[in-house]
DNA sequence: GTCGGTTTTGACAATCATTCTCACTTTGCG
DNA sequence: CGCAAAGTGAGAATGATTGTCAAAACCGAC
């Protein structure tokens, strides 16, 4: 019923904790980040479980839900979901940026746009709105998916 | 893992069919319909049957999925997913907007800027992408909102 | 008004992503 | 080494959403 209830950070760094707080990362922790970086397209936590079971070197289901959970809050990895509700996740640079997403083969690319931002919180603060975020996406089919649309 | 998948229309006008085809709505219908109308805020689907509920005239939460789900398809009511994501309905107006959120009591703002969906469009075409749609909310604490937070 | 075919309904079971539990392992450190 | 904190994972629990399918409501034709 409250939608976009994540960014909050707890104010005392005495608590929260959660994988990855500063400590060096487990080997199940990097196997997960590694795999994000290596691939190009937001993929869900249940593909990155079965990815990782696959190429041999296995990680709990948990621990891929509790590492990606600490990744998104630490800002090393952004998060959407899909049509049918399922998150999905991506390697991104850590700077705020949006995304153009294929719908065919899920190829991703970040882009900006300052004129958005500026745009969208002068519409929230004119309805008197505080404490603004906003999501943003763009979806489409790439180039190369659309010439494989010749069936 | 293919995000964004609805907007699929079925070309030969004899097979979707589903509720609300363009029969006269049964009661089910038209009390979720109505619910909605009445309602200023996204609302969940379990949300819309527990009121139904108590309000005596009941619908099964089967017909309520279905009834929101044909409801979105007509294009009558949008649908955005929270951040644990559960889908929310809304009954908004028809043409292409987006909406401003409050993020403590779910008060909903229909918004539009031109220059933002040209932008998005551009900002696909320029990648070689087509068919291209979006999505775009903004979310913050309402006025009201904002000065019940002195706690 | 009755009748057969079509559509809708809803109680209930089934799915399935995500979260929870908790005993076990690993790590950090003296 | 030995203890405490942090991390792990197999399996159970959760909960929204979807599937099933027999009964009920509708509808036009007779
Ligand atoms: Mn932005
Ligand atoms: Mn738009
Ligand atoms: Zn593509
Ligand atoms: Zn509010």
């Amino acid at each position: 019923m409250t939608p976009e209830a994540s960014s909050v950070k707890s104010s005392d760094g005495t608590s929260t904790g959660g994988p990855g707080g500063s400590r060096k990362p487990t080997r199940q922790q990097a196997a997960v980040a590694e795999l994000l970086e290596r691939s190009d397209d937001f993929t869900s936590a249940q593909t990155v479980h079965a990815r990782l079971r696959d190429a041999g070197a296995g990680v709990g289901l948990a621990t891929v839900y509790r590492t990606l959970q600490s990744m998104v809050e630490a800002g090393t990895v952004d998060v959407l979901r899909t049509d049918d509700g399922e998150a999905v996740y991506r390697a991104c640079s850590t700077h705020h940026h949006h995304h153009l997403v294929c719908r065919a083969c899920g190829r991703t690319v970040e882009v900006e746009g300052p004129a958005v931002e500026k745009w969208a919180d002068k519409v929230a603060s004119d309805h008197g709105f505080t404490g603004v975020t906003h999501t943003l996406e763009i979806f489409g089919t790439c180039a190369d998916c659309a010439v494989a649309e010749d069936a």
